[in-house]
DNA sequence: TCTGTATCTGACGTTAACGTCAGATTCGGG
DNA sequence: CCCGAATCTGACGTTAACGTCAGATACAGA
């Protein structure tokens, strides 16, 4: 057995708790060793696939998704079957990936027009009706740029 | 008034429950009008500030810390330090967003070398020692590549 | 073998973001 | 003024991803 770990060790290493692990193996991530008592044993494997796992679930990933992608080849007859389930399942990822990368590029530059107009109208709190600024042009682009919703002052 | 829209009315132009918006409102974000009976209307003003939530809400931003935005002005004397406040913050949204980006995007590249020795080694259904694929690639690279943690095959 | 520490298995608690349901009240068209 | 539809206020339910605690076992070093 080269280097098998035990939870704690292995909790450890990957800077998460014990019942972290626990919790992906009852999620059916996770099948890790055991001893005859009953004490769970992590090999290189089992701690690749954690790292894996742990890398998805940082990036907002459900265990649910996770367990899709890690039991996409299930059901297959042959082995080019299964990877050619795994490989679609991947573009789904993939795809998905590309519109949450697209959404949170848009979303960023939304926010820095937003700053922009912070910035340029900052005289007046961002108010439209403040004396300070009687023509405030937030007035005219709130409509274009969302977020000024937001940060525009709550009262007229 | 320009324009008062009940909650039921603002629900169907957004597409959310009207539980949804009353939720906003208890977490502080939304302070609509009231009438003498207690019926809630909404502003141009409050719709506008409902799309940035929701654009928000649907990139991954907690409504605490979307709470946080709006609130950004609060205690500060001058409209000037208010607004500087809210830029202060818009740049922390920024800079987290653009980290949230470049971890999506380094996942992605994962993703795509993991799909592509998926592809190489398709017949040996990714089993390390497989008879169809003896030196099998995937063993070499699983250390690189940790996404193959996941899809590689559970049993050894 | 003894023992302190780690692990085990339930099982219940927690938080965020709503869903759902009941009973009372309000609104708005006829 | 009437009445059906919408809204109101609690209040309890739900899901995911763990935290926490108790009591029993297992493991490893002296």
């Amino acid at each position: 057995m080269p280097s098998e770990h035990k939870i704690g060790e292995v909790a450890d290493a990957l800077g998460i708790t014990v019942r972290t692990i626990r919790y992906y193996e009852e999620a059916g991530l996770l099948e890790p060793l055991r001893t005859e008592g009953g004490t769970r044993y992590y090999t290189e494997r089992h701690m690749a696939r954690l790292r894996a796992i742990l890398h998805l679930a940082d990036n907002g990933f459900s265990l649910e998704a996770i367990r899709l992608i890690a039991a996409a080849r299930e059901g297959s007859r042959s082995g080019d079957e299964g990877s050619s389930r795994v490989t679609t399942r991947l573009d789904e990822v993939l795809e998905e990936l590309a519109m949450r990368i697209d959404a949170l590029a848009l979303l960023k530059e939304e926010i820095v027009r937003a700053r922009s107009w912070v910035r340029k109208c900052r005289g007046c709190a961002n108010r439209p009706t403040s004396k300070g600024c009687p023509e405030c042009p937030v007035r005219k682009h709130v409509a274009d740029v969302e977020l000024l919703g937001l940060i525009w002052d709550q009262h007229d």
